[in-house]
RNA sequence: GUCCCUGUAGCUCAGCUGGACAGAGCAGCUGCCUUCUAAGCAGCGGGUCGAGCGUUCGAAUCGCUCCAGGGACGCCA
């Protein structure tokens, strides 16, 4: 599908162009001084009557050139050609120039993005770039919980918004399907079973207490009897242990697809070691000179590399440490599968890995640029102000689920959104709840429900808007509402410039109230028939904005609510 | 001790690639349902943007120093 290319972006483009050359003539003509120009950049002021684009260019330029920016300002605006789509050009102290559209072109828009249909909001910005975003990707040795629905939630709004930018994204979860803690779990999961067979069996003291393990051990139980307990006992836990994490995985997976979360490779950590890429990469950093023997373990220098302190890769018993399969596992992103950009989204609990991870990255010939690792913040659990332990390890935990479950999906996704990962976030369920009725959440599907059944009565009355005249939109709440719609663009770009999804919520919040005093103030279904088709297809459009929106954020579009 | 994140209205948070009088939701207070869904609209009140210094024509935004909260510093992942 080729992306129609944003109007409201060339129109901009065409701005900054404008001022560009406005510039140079008013050099070439001797009205303003040689002296270098920066590069030209548009803003959307805060206020209205300030237009819809507005540059502080000739404030920047004041001091190089010694004139005043205002009188700047003047002579580069006097020097801008005419253009229909500008209705007003204006010098504003203490040196701003402000665009302000056209009604014609604004409306016209109205017509652009009912025939761009659901490309509407696609940009160019990626250009087909490989990107990989990785996230999730928890050991599968216990339930999801909270905090892990929040790097879900943020990476699968980050993927749909990277993909209509035009990037070739890819999603993955990476299992962690072999290793130390894969051992404890199989372990613990091989004491449960007995247990639930009656026999006295101890559990591992690094084992897993959560009383997920003895219903996962009773399933087995139940479906494969009493079979295991015959085998050595090595190999029974290895059995046991394989059923257990077959289970657990597809367990994460049916929560994701709850959350509406999916994956396009679940990739197997085992397989690093099978395929051999393990040793491959291995031996190469120790061609390298990345590699040492010391307190008879292996160990990557990473003070070489400007750390603070090198890092076990081997263990002295010979197994390999969790940073020596990532170490594989990003060599098989960046060499063996050839991303041109990867993005790991980690909680806040491995933010000491980034450096060490960029360090190596570095150690293969990668440039270090081209993995950007975003760690998503603790979520602090509450209940009625009560804090909620989330350790994985020791009992009982909240799971994911059961917070789906109470508060609803969209409500979830909408609140882990809202936030920048940046940020750590308190989540009271409670409050989530209570605070339902006036949640941003319906405020924003009730503008589409509202919209979903002024079309219904439409249809209802046979009316059709095909060729309704959208010039005829000229009232206030008629314009605001379009500007609003026509920022879409403007937000994909600056969600996966900044790879921040949050601002989806807060234009979805924005969409909604343009629409909701749209709703208000004006009559769509009318007997004014000219109009009413008009204002049918502005309805029509915000439709479609604002279920782009939502689907972005992974959230339903109710027709009626 | 070192490193990372955060500190903006009573609460939860946007804004932070410097720009025009600091924003939203919730909570509080006023009004508005004979017409397409009042889960809505219109309005009011509420902030020394943690503190200080600096850079700049201009700082919530950049730099430095403090203070406070959270996290990380394992041959765990």
């Amino acid at each position: 599908m080729e992306p129609v290319l944003s109007e409201l972006l060339s129109i901009r483009q065409k701005i900054i162009d404008s001022l560009q050359r406005a510039a140079v003539r008013a050099q070439k003509s001797g009205k303003l001084p040689q002296v270098p120009l920066s590069r030209v950049s548009v803003e959307r002021p805060q206020k209205p009557e300030h237009g819809d684009y507005a540059t502080s260019f000739p404030l920047k330029l004041a001091r190089a050139a010694g004139l005043k920016p205002l009188a700047i300002a003047e002579i580069i605006t006097g020097l801008i050609p005419g253009n229909p789509d500008i209705a007003n050009i204006a010098v504003a102290p203490p040196g701003f120039i402000n665009f302000t559209f056209s009604n014609e072109w604004l409306t016209h828009q109205v017509d652009n993005i009912l025939s761009a249909g659901d490309t509407y909001g696609n940009i160019e910005l990626g250009k087909g770039k490989r990107v990989q975003i990785e996230f999730v990707s928890v050991n599968p040795t216990g339930p999801l919980h909270v905090g892990h629905g929040r790097g879900a939630i943020l990476g699968s709004a980050l993927a749909s918004v990277l993909n209509i930018a035009g990037f070739a994204v890819e999603k993955e979860y990476y299992i962690n399907d072999t290793g130390n803690q894969i051992g404890a779990f199989s372990r613990s999961l091989f004491a449960r079973y007995q247990q639930s067979l009656g026999i006295d069996a101890e559990m591992p003291t690094e084992g897993y207490f959560g009383n997920y393990m003895i219903e996962l051990a009773k399933e087995i139980k139940d479906e494969k009897g009493d079979s295991f307990i015959n085998l050595p006992q090595p190999e029974a836990e290895s059995q046991v242990g394989k059923i257990g994490l077959a289970k657990m995985i597809s367990r994460i997976k049916q929560d994701l697809e709850l959350l509406g979360v999916n994956f396009d490779v679940w990739f197997s950590e085992k397989s690093l070691y099978d395929n051999g890429q393990y040793s491959k990469v291995m031996s190469m950093l120790n061609k390298g000179g990345h590699l040492t023997d010391k307190e008879s373990a292996t160990w990557f220098v990473s003070t070489a590399l400007g750390e603070d302190k090198d890092n076990v890769v081997v263990r002295s018993d010979g197994s390999a440490t969790y940073f020596a399969t990532d170490i594989a596992y990003h060599y098989n992103k960046f060499v063996e599968r050839k991303f041109e950009q990867v993005i790991d989204i980690w909680g806040a609990d491995h933010q000491g890995h980034v450096s060490r991870m960029k360090a190596v990255v570095n150690a293969i010939g990668i440039d270090p640029e081209m993995l950007e690792v975003i760690i998503s913040q603790m979520v602090t659990l509450r209940r009625g102000g009560e804090l909620v332990r989330l350790s994985k390890r020791s009992g009982d935990i909240i799971t994911l689920r059961e917070v789906m479950d109470e508060v609803g999906v969209d409500a979830c996704r909408f609140f882990f959104l809202a936030r920048s990962a940046d940020s750590q976030m308190d989540f009271d369920m409670e409050l989530a709840k209570k605070e339902s009725q006036d949640n941003p959440v319906y405020y924003v599907q009730y503008a589409y429900a509202r919209i979903a059944s002024i079309l219904r009565l439409a249809k209802e009355r046979k009316i059709s808007f095909y060729n309704g005249d959208v010039s005829l939109l000229a009232t206030e709440p008629e314009l605001s509402l379009i500007r609003k719609m026509l920022i879409l663009p403007e937000i994909v770009e600056l969600a996966a410039n900044t790879l921040e999804p949050h601002h989806l919520t807060y234009y979805a919040q924005d969409i909604a109230t343009a629409f909701h005093s749209f709703y208000k103030q004006c009559r769509v279904v009318s007997d004014d028939e000219p109009l009413c088709k008009a204002r049918l297809k502005l309805v029509a459009s915000a439709k479609l904005v604002l279920a782009k929106t939502l689907r972005l954020m992974g959230m339903t579009t109710p027709e009626t609510m």
